[in-house]
DNA sequence: ACGAATATGAACACAGTGTCCATATAAATT
DNA sequence: AATTTATATGGACACTGTGTTCATATTCGT
């Protein structure tokens, strides 16, 4: 009798789909926090997944598109938005938690480098904004629209800009680190959009 | 007697040194327009010099910092930056300018593969920054300040943020594409800072 | 049980990088 | 003017990574 579970051994022939995938996914949100955007090629993830290059060039379009879905795989679910009632305590809550996220974890590495990467990569790209940016530039729009709903906001705003006004300031610290990336700065984003920079 | 300008005969031996730099950035310029940062290699640009690989290597720290040697040399002075004494109106002016090179202009369509690339290239965002951005947001940062003296700003602002708010918000729409970059969101970015979102 | 789907290893061509020479020429120094 | 130094060049090389083809082995759906 062999032992209940058989020690790896891989040769020619199909393998569980999901199992595949499964490893594949792994391997490449491994090697993404491990070495970046810079040391992530199909090669070094397929050897780490015990899996063919083959194989991953038939389920991902391209190296950026395997890289977004391991850090998918690897970091977890995305920032909650906080809906109190209270728009600038939200924002700031938000925006802070964001804030953290990029600067004090492995997500702020490499969240510009895929970014990057997309600009170069339509793949990535389209796949980043249809999983990533549109559905949480939606989530914040809704968040937007329910606080103007309660008057705390101006009827003939297009809130879409505000979003960029706020969120897109801090990923443009993030991309082009000219400025660093603080609580104070979150905390100044809400406050400059909301009273205004102007003389009353 | 022989022509009087000789043609190319290249071989082996030393060249001019200011002319092989400025055909090579001629090269790299006109290679970065025609293709992309993606059809951007540095073999290409050296056939295009009529230059040795080995040259370029010598000079140039990495791709992206001959990248963006090129689009300096080929896209020539950055906007300029009004200053009538209406702040409102200097900023929308000089929104609306930078939107519309980004947007209509090959410009656009370099820029932010230059900031892609950076994210994996040091050499390339550290030149990008010392001579592209951070000029460009002092720049700001002064028109600013000269606002905040003539009483249109509020005392206890951080005018980074701001450039932020701005600026940054077109970057933001410029490297991810969910919305567009219209003059109308040039115009909205300033109205919304300036007088505030929040309800009076 | 059977056929379709697919993962695998191996091999190949290809592009690009980065580096080494020896040599020829420009630029600087004497 | 002669000499030394700097450097651009062509050619070659090893290396990495991409993208593909092929035959074969195995799983999966029916």
């Amino acid at each position: 009798m062999t032992q209940p579970t058989e020690p790896v051994r891989r040769g020619r022939g199909r393998r569980p789909a999901d199992e595949v995938r499964r490893e594949v996914l792994q391997a490449a949100g491994e090697l993404l926090l491990a070495e970046g955007m810079a040391g992530f090629t199909i090669e070094k993830v397929a050897a780490l997944a015990g899996a063919s290059r083959v194989t991953l060039h038939k389920w991902w379009p391209s190296k950026g598109a395997l890289a977004l879905d391991g850090y998918f795989n690897v970091v977890g679910p995305t920032l909650a938005f906080p809906d109190t009632g209270d728009l600038a305590a939200d924002l700031t809550a938000q925006l802070r938690a964001f804030v953290h996220l990029m600067s004090h974890t492995q997500a702020g590495r490499v969240m510009p480098e895929l970014i990057g990467q997309g600009q170069t990569d339509p793949e990535l790209m389209a796949a980043f904004r249809e999983r990533y940016s549109a559905p949480r530039r939606a989530l914040a729009v809704e968040i937007l629209e329910r606080a103007r709903r309660r008057g705390e906001l101006r009827e003939d705003l297009d809130l879409e800009v505000i979003v960029d006004q706020l969120w897109g300031a801090c990923y443009h610290r993030l991309l082009i680190p000219d400025q660093p990336l603080t609580d104070e700065f979150a905390e100044a984003l809400v406050r400059n959009l909301l009273n205004g920079v102007g003389r009353p």
